[in-house]
DNA sequence: TGTACATCAGTGAACGCGCGTTCACTGATGTAC
DNA sequence: TGTACATCAGTGAACGCGCGTTCACTGATGTAC
């Protein structure tokens, strides 16, 4: 291979990342294999570990990279309250809960994350708290503490819904719950219905 | 090993689905092999297959005879909306989430559901509707159907925030959220805070 | 300018291990005679 | 009453397979002379 620059490293470094947090979140933690992974990547399974460590080295940095990346999307929505009440809407769309691999990863890995090692947990909770914090201060701007608890509520709500409505076979009902939870969300917002 | 009578196998079949359901719970689907599970319920590897014909058999009994005991558990608390009021506040007490595998399925499974057998995931969706059903015709037992949405909301909440609240490694940020959503659930159902 | 060498991201075969699954066997009991 | 046999839930070794991980090797390039 050829001998490149500082930057072609890190470059594959994020590639792995990026297509890894895709196949989890399709796949599962478990159900996705270090072959399968690097295969994603266009590369063999020994060029691993000459970027992580461990497969759970692995996880920990693509849990961290997907919720930075969350945040990220959704600082880039409209400003304020317009953006939660965007942010809800898509979040709770059936192209959400249809294409679990470009979604959101607590919807997708919340409760294999449960069970990972505390160091992955702690990426998560970094993550979770910017997102409860971005709503919260949108909505109440000068004193966004007094609202983090109904936005970490409806954040729950929102992954809660999206996973069951992932697991349901009934389409319609499948349906009828986002726009449930879609309502009472913006309910508990304070928000215009749209 | 002896002759038993007929009850005897059904005996040996409801201790592995017990014993499966509290492993299954505690390590997930993935996280949990034949071998761990036959040896949960007293037995060896070779056993199981006298009475699944697959794991994914198994699960799918599982599923369904968890939610089955969800369903049986809820509907022994108090009658009307005194009951769902009792359900919130267990579902969303520290003790619950601090013990999975005696828990609710869905908060500790209900991503890897999502991946499973249509098979098993049609067990999970009649479970899902019989608690929804059950919330609902205790808030208004005249016209149940007209709140079968927030029913399912607010059960999406429940299973969300047990799930945040495990993964959050900070135990008061983790404790806040629980009572957070209790607070929300109270508020979209309609019943008095405790 | 041309050649020999150092670099190092990536290759691919191999490791031991636990997985889901199969199967020949065991052995305590109820039944037949 | 005593013995031979049928039953069948459960045993435990073995199957091929994919897992996470290791490692000797490759080969295209930049650098040294």
């Amino acid at each position: 291979m050829a001998r490149y620059g500082k930057e072609h490293r890190e470059e594959t470094r994020k590639r792995i990342l990026e297509s890894a947090g895709r196949r989890f979140k399709k796949d599962g933690l478990d159900g996705s294999g270090i072959a399968t992974l690097m295969s994603d990547a266009g590369l063999t399974n020994g060029a691993f570990y000459a970027h992580f460590s461990s497969k759970d080295e692995l996880v920990e940095a693509v849990l961290s990279e997907q919720l930075q990346a969350q945040v990220a999307d959704f600082k880039a929505l409209s400003p304020g309250r317009a953006g939660v009440a965007e942010l809800v809407q898509m979040y709770l769309s059936p192209d959400h809960r249809d294409h679990p691999a470009s979604g959101c990863p607590s919807a997708a890995l919340l409760d294999e994350i449960t069970r990972c090692s505390e160091g992955a947990r702690r990426s998560y909770m970094s993550g979770f708290s910017e997102i409860v914090d971005e709503i919260a201060v949108r909505l109440v701007p000068a004193d966004p503490s007094s609202v983090r608890g109904v936005a970490a509520s409806v954040f729950a709500m929102m992954v809660g819904t999206v996973q069951m409505s992932r697991a349901l076979t009934d389409r319609k009902l499948a349906d009828e719950l986002l726009a449930a939870s879609t309502r009472h969300a913006f309910e508990l917002l304070g928000l215009d219905h749209a």
